[in-house]
DNA sequence: GGCATATTGATAACTATTATCATTATGTCA
DNA sequence: TGACATAATGATAATAGTTATCAATATGCC
């Protein structure tokens, strides 16, 4: 299974904020975890902490931003980080890996997989003596609806 | 053929800062567009400003961004945003499209490109009703020399 | 050479994100 | 149940990368 890897972020923090193992339970963190799983999905933190805001009053930006880190390691929230360099959430764990369509007029997400194309990127990153880890693959364009309308 | 396209960044120029037509000659954008020539290529701002100063003693990070900015603009440089969120620029223009294969370890980057990717990513867009404009594909793994290591 | 204006450098401002730190909440153990 | 160790939190400062502002300078044209 391919696993999408995001590039170290220049100030990475020093370590592990939650396992998920040794952690409290924290009714924040199940709220944002709520509102990625029941939400579309491919949602910044900024959206995220919005969406929380409404089941939690209060809740701070920065208990966002950890939550997120922390379901993110173990698993239960994938980040993706666009070209635009705002990191993206969607609720990880049962979801197989994706690849994802960007319209360049509304910004929205669409997900999408190519069986071949998995193959033929590990072809391509054996061809270049690569062991590889992982891949990031975005395709834009207009989406369906947007096309139409022009 | 196919253009690696960024999403818009949250505060983009209000106006074009220079089209290459009427733009004035000026020495250090020549200076900077010298640099990612000759260079090696996939670097960053600040890596393209220190380079510039040897050539161009007192230039200023600004003006390395307006440069990159307007050379982008009309074609002589590509820009390209990983997933750290942090541009890179190569020299564009008569270079052919390419995709990026980038170590976790050593942080380098390696141009590759497959057709038959290319165009399955046709397809796939097609499928889900994309009128594709671009994409961006990233293969990270280990390079050939980092893997040895190990 | 002089003039209109494009370009520049210093620096403030901005966005997304992480670190800091005092306060609060959670779980455990007596 | 109550006390205690410590994980989690919120406010906010700090950081990195990038863009905007603005006065000073350079460029091209007459």
């Amino acid at each position: 299974m391919i696993i999408v890897i995001n590039m170290p972020r220049k100030t990475p923090p020093h370590k592990k904020v939650c396992d998920c193992q040794g952690s409290r339970r924290s009714r924040r963190r199940e709220a944002i975890l709520d509102v990625l799983s029941s939400g579309e999905g491919h949602l910044s933190a900024e959206q995220v902490h919005k969406a929380a805001q409404k089941r939690m009053p209060g809740i701070g930006i920065a208990t966002v931003y950890r939550a997120l880190k922390c379901l993110c390691g173990c698993g239960k929230v994938l980040e993706f980080i666009p070209s635009d360099g705002v990191a993206r959430y969607e609720p990880g764990g049962d979801k197989p890996h994706h690849d994802h369509l960007i319209c360049t007029a509304c910004g929205c997400f669409t997900e999408a997989v190519d069986p071949e194309i998995e193959r033929l990127q590990a072809r391509l990153a054996a061809k270049h003596g690569y062991a590889i880890s992982g891949h990031r693959l975005e395709i834009y364009g207009l989406c369906p609806c947007c096309a139409k309308k022009k």
